[in-house]
DNA sequence: GTGGTCTAGACCACC
DNA sequence: GTGGTCTAGACCACA
């Protein structure tokens, strides 16, 4: 298996959080589909140049949040859990993000367009 | 001046944090007007039965993020600063957070009915 | 023989987990006797909608704990073991949970209670 | 400050595990009280002769679970949260423990016998 | 092979 | 000083 990850080695964003979100991202777009056997924290490691415990940490982040689970062959695979409890926090967030927002002087129309902006990019990256 | 300020001693959530966002919330209502001086840490804590520290925490966080500024007589005053760099920290963020929930199985309608939601709530809220 | 395990596919706890806990349910209940044959994997698997592994990985784990012990036919069977390394196992666990619940700042008699009304919502589910 | 911890390099149990537990179990019986600062990580390590990051590993993971916090001095800090998430899963651990135990053929009775030995046992080394 | 764990040494930003 | 992060190399159990 083939993975397309691009890693900035002077982010200031750490590696193992690019690796996590790239994942994400090929989730949802769908480039990642459920049951997906990614390949091993060291392979991938090689194939960056990063060091295997970089992986690693990525990988069981992911599995922490439910993006990835451990099977009996020890490989992480693709899950998509829809658990709601997610939903319940992502809402929390919304509102925080939300009021602090409108706090800084943000109309409701702004956060719209911005919201809707956002989607649509996201969208678009789904379709590719 | 008199804040209004519930805090929940039993959260899971840190007093600091609270305090935070009880504050960014009474901006974002009105509640709090820009130029606002906020009561000091000392009298605010004494108030709400807890610790100096605790209060000061919440007090340069809000700083930090703009929320508020510390004038020639050391006191902290609201301001409604709308920095656009902010805006552009909010998109990433909202990015990231939609790419979690279309990984894990929710629809962009989904999404979608849940922004309004919480979009609605705020907006309740401030109309208060 | 006809089995009835109802299965969440929308879930955040796996299903072959599920399967399990249904099984283990069920034997405590008194509603799967000892020696009981199992449907094989494979029906269940087929009566359920799900995948033969996922059926296969949740028998395996049960067996493993010797909830079910796999004769000479290569049949599943529901056995009752009693084992004493599993008390002691249990115990360990629970002198575990009991000190994160006095360090998160519950009190002893709030555990005791919540003891008593799990224990009550388990003895109702065996009567039935 | 000093900490009593003891570790066993030749167990089964992971060595960042045993700190977890070792940390929970002190916090319980009230050797550490709220708002107490943890050694550093490193002089941790340094005392149980042991490398920095298993220390690390240790207290991140209580942070993760809210026995710890980290304040703006970056020194980890005592916290005893009572999020009632907690209480909920606990109930859930408790009442698939109960059933596995009553499927192995164990009596009420006898459970309750043992949970009682355990809470007692619990609360002496709190006395201490 | 795999991931899990532990060790060792290094640089960074923050205070 | 602190924790956060990354690298490097090692041993283990598991399959």
């Amino acid at each position: 298996m083939i993975m397309f990850i691009k890693i900035e080695l002077n982010s200031d964003t750490p590696i193992y959080m690019q690796i996590y979100d790239e994942i994400v991202k090929a989730i949802a777009s769908g480039d990642l589909k459920e049951g997906t056997v990614l390949p091993s924290a060291r392979k991938l490691a090689a194939n960056l140049g990063i060091n295997f415990h970089t992986v690693n940490k990525a990988y069981n982040l992911l599995r922490e949040h439910r993006f990835l689970l451990l099977n009996r062959k020890k490989e992480f695979v693709v899950q998509r859990s829809r658990d709601e409890k997610f939903m319940e926090k992502l809402k929390d967030q919304e509102l925080k993000l939300f009021e602090e927002a409108i706090a800084k002087g943000f109309t409701e129309k702004e956060i719209l367009n911005m919201l809707q902006n956002v989607l649509k990019r996201q969208k678009k990256s789904e379709e590719l």
